[in-house]
DNA sequence: ATAAGTCCCGTACCCAAGTACGGAGTCAAG
DNA sequence: CTTGACTCCGTACTTGGGTACGGGACTTAT
């Protein structure tokens, strides 16, 4: 298809134009071959590039880890692309524990706020103590 | 109890002694009163406090956004507490989706790669598209 | 009482992830 | 065929989160 310029690309997905051409130098989005001195058109795979960039950003993940994930897309390296997957599975688990404490954490106090005012001794910190620190 | 000096509070988190006074400087951690022309002494206050910065950073909260979490374990204020802590968990919630979301993506990836190589492609694109995008 | 090792504090530097800027080229409409 | 909007590309600036540095004060072991 390509029906987009830079600047409708940039609009479709809601980042400014300088972005894209940020991941563009860092190769996290394709650049067209630019047609005899001209301007470049952008498809929807880069659409779905960029949204994909940066819904991996917004969950934590660096623009060189998402460099990595976008690599295992390719089909081809199958071995490597699952030991790269793994690492990242791990870590996003790790994650989702940390997350989920604290969705606990926040809920209750927001329940408690609720129910009762008064000496409410947040339990935020305590749902980030991993370890009750012996040392 | 008071124990320690700065660079052992820095060793017992496992930071560096610049980062404690970077986050004094932003009012993450208390900054005990120093007795006399002398050496301030911490406890197991600052240790949990820097802990939970570092175990709220790494879920992917801003500093600006932990001094306000910070604020809601002083248990005054608490209309106020539960309306940003409110706020917050909207958006927890939304990163334990996405977080959920490339989770089931990488974990089916290393799936397939274990059981069946060749033509994988890949999930992880498709788990971040929240629109399969109709424009 | 002195040298080594810390601490205090300010300033400067660093990296990631953009954002802004400016000059030159292109293109479509009037 | 010019004007205005947009593109291309390079370079510079910004912000967040630290790190590094350096001079002077303090404290502790010898």
């Amino acid at each position: 298809m390509q029906t987009f310029t830079i600047s409708k690309l940039a609009q479709a997905v809601g980042v400014n134009v300088e972005t894209i051409r940020f991941y563009q130098r860092r190769g996290l989005v394709a650049e067209p071959a630019k047609p005899l001195g001209g301007i470049r058109r952008y498809g929807e795979a880069e659409v779905a590039r960029v949204l994909f960039v940066k819904s991996a950003q917004r969950i934590g993940f660096t623009l060189d880890e998402i460099a990595q994930l976008l690599q295992l897309d390719d089909g081809t390296q199958c071995k490597k692309a699952r030991a790269i997957a793994e690492h990242k599975l791990a870590d996003v688990r790790k994650r989702l524990q940390d997350l989920q404490r604290i969705e606990a954490a926040l809920a209750q106090l927001v329940d408690r706020c609720a129910s009762r005012r008064g000496q409410v001794s947040c339990p935020l910190i305590a749902a980030l103590q991993p370890i009750p620190h012996a040392l």
